[in-house]
DNA sequence: TTGTAGGCGTTATCAG
DNA sequence: CTGATAACGCCTACAA
């Protein structure tokens, strides 16, 4: 590999003059300049990214952490926030923030290592008391989605779990429904207590209660045991509200196992929007959340951040219902 | 962020004694050894992995370019990448190949520039002939996933797409149908190709026909509206073959739609056994591909290769048909 | 067993 | 406009 040295044989200039073509900075003949860039080509010169990174105390990486590389939900997160970044002219290093907020953490402290510009964690599990001192003193700035942290709230993406949870939930009371059981997330995400929160709030709003409530750990397969326990428990119910669209989908297969039918005899709501719910059968009535919005101003808040701009507060993002098949009046009142 | 030359003052020591006990090279005095440790960890120090990068030509991150972040094909290779290289102390960065050879071209070249130890490419657009040049001439290890080059058998990793299509086929065939349709992938990509050659030469092989072969983009939008072109041409079929799930998903619901019943008048195969299939109504029937094997394979032999070691190359994977609902023995005989 | 000094490839601060 | 030269933080002969 050529490196600046060859150059500047090549060019008969010193370093200096090099770096200064390469970078725009300060000026420079234009005759020399000239020279420079041939013999740039001529050697199939590229700057080593490592060591201008050692100078400069800037790699052009950002991090990312999510938690999960599966679902239509993390994938979009991806994509948005690798494309955005890319436009920019950085890199991003995306790394599995696993089930716990220790893992969380860890994940944060190999991009630290990793001398990543900045951060962006997608929290599952991290409470803002947590979140708070690690934005103190981390020697790099981090973004959070998903979470709230007092003080810095320029540097939090939000969506609005709660009344996303309420608008889906007050639907089915809309359409009619009174007996309503829940298929929730795990206990102890953030997302999975405010759409629980949600759907409990506006149930008591109509003086209604639940027809039980069941945790998954937002997997298909985990809605479909929660739904056979549902089944099982002898609890009647006409509508259920599940807190993705993942779960739904196994929900789904369970009822029709056991011969109900959706949306005839029990309606099923769904969470996330995924692709796939405009193909199944019956197609999936869900929430749609604005995740590309919400990773593309997560990473344009990030390069704000780092140019030194100031920045201000983002306004919470909300979800649209989305209606579909899945979701209809119950065929006879209860 | 403390350096090493903080430690050495702590210590008393120089900065290649620090070194020294920072990698377990060399002889260190006990004593001293304790002193240089105990100087880390009251500083928090940490090495700077750019500056060690630098110096050792070695970044411990490994270059993963993928087709697309969406789906459960992908999320499982990423994940599956991504820690088995975190297993072995290396950083896995993530890319996205696009949909051309030449997007991918630029994924590997923007890894190289960022100085990754060797690249794992899972090519759905390059053909050999390129590929060779390339492993080659690169200043870095490029291992392959999805496609064969002469002379680099050990750092390709392969899985028998044509064999299994054949099985696939050969199943639709073994139940009685006759009258197959296809809807393959994009008409570019090396595995759609090979699972659409695997279909003809069964059908070639049982003197069948096939009643329409039409191309989707894998996704499941592009299964639905190939779906209904299919249906819109006229031809009768008692039995759809699908280059994925995804597209399968989309064709039974535009088999839904026009009122056509799966199995019963029309059995759907689909390929890529997608954690979604089990859960569907009908459950999806499959061919199930190792994709979890075949990554950890690609990146213990780039582990092994980075290493020096001598590797051999690795056998085709193969696939497994998975039975399930959508497909069954065509109703009246065609 | 330990220290010195040079190098990895850039950037950046001075003079000139 | 251009060229030395000192960082950046770490590794690694080579000496001692």
């Amino acid at each position: 590999m050529a490196t600046i040295n060859d150059v500047c044989k090549l060019a008969g200039v010193s370093k200096a003059t090099v770096s200064r073509v390469l970078n725009n900075t300060g000026q420079v003949k234009k005759s020399t300049a000239d020279a420079v860039y041939h013999a740039m080509d001529t050697l199939g010169y590229k700057p080593n990214s490592l060591a201008r990174a050692l100078a400069t105390n800037c790699t052009n990486t950002l991090g990312l952490v999510v938690s999960a590389f599966e679902g239509a939900y993390f994938s979009c997160l991806m994509r948005t926030a690798s494309e955005t970044s890319a436009g920019a002219g950085k890199q991003l290093l995306i790394m599995d923030g696993g089930h716990s907020a220790e893992s969380e953490e860890l994940a944060i402290n190999s991009l630290v290592e990793r001398k990543v510009d900045a951060i962006i964690l997608y929290t599952r599990k991290m409470p803002a008391a947590t979140l708070k001192p690690l934005m103190e003193k981390l020697p790099v700035p981090l973004i959070v989605i998903n979470q709230m942290v007092d003080g810095f709230e320029e540097r939090c993406i939000c969506f609005d779990q709660y009344k996303a949870a309420c608008q889906a939930t007050e639907f089915l009371i809309a359409k009619a429904h009174r007996n309503i059981a829940c298929i929730s997330g795990p206990e102890d995400s953030v997302n999975s207590s405010l759409r629980l929160q949600g759907f409990k709030d506006s149930l008591a709003t109509h003086q209604l209660d639940h027809c039980g409530i069941y945790h998954g750990d937002y997997y298909t397969e985990s809605g479909y045991r929660a739904c056979q326990a549902l089944l099982n428990s002898g609890q009647s119910f006409s509508a259920l509200f599940t807190a993705n669209d993942n779960m739904a989908m196994g929900a789904i297969r369970a009822l029709h196992e056991a011969g109900i039918k959706v949306p005839e005899e029990v309606s099923v709501m769904g969470f996330d929007n995924d692709p796939a719910g405009p193909f199944l059968i019956p197609s999936l009535s869900s929430v749609m959340l604005p995740v590309e919005a919400m990773a593309q101003a997560a990473v344009e808040q990030t390069l704000l951040l780092l140019k030194g701009e100031k920045i201000s507060a983002i306004a919470l993002f909300s979800g649209s219902l989305i209606v579909r098949e899945s979701v209809d009046q119950p065929q006879k009142p209860s």
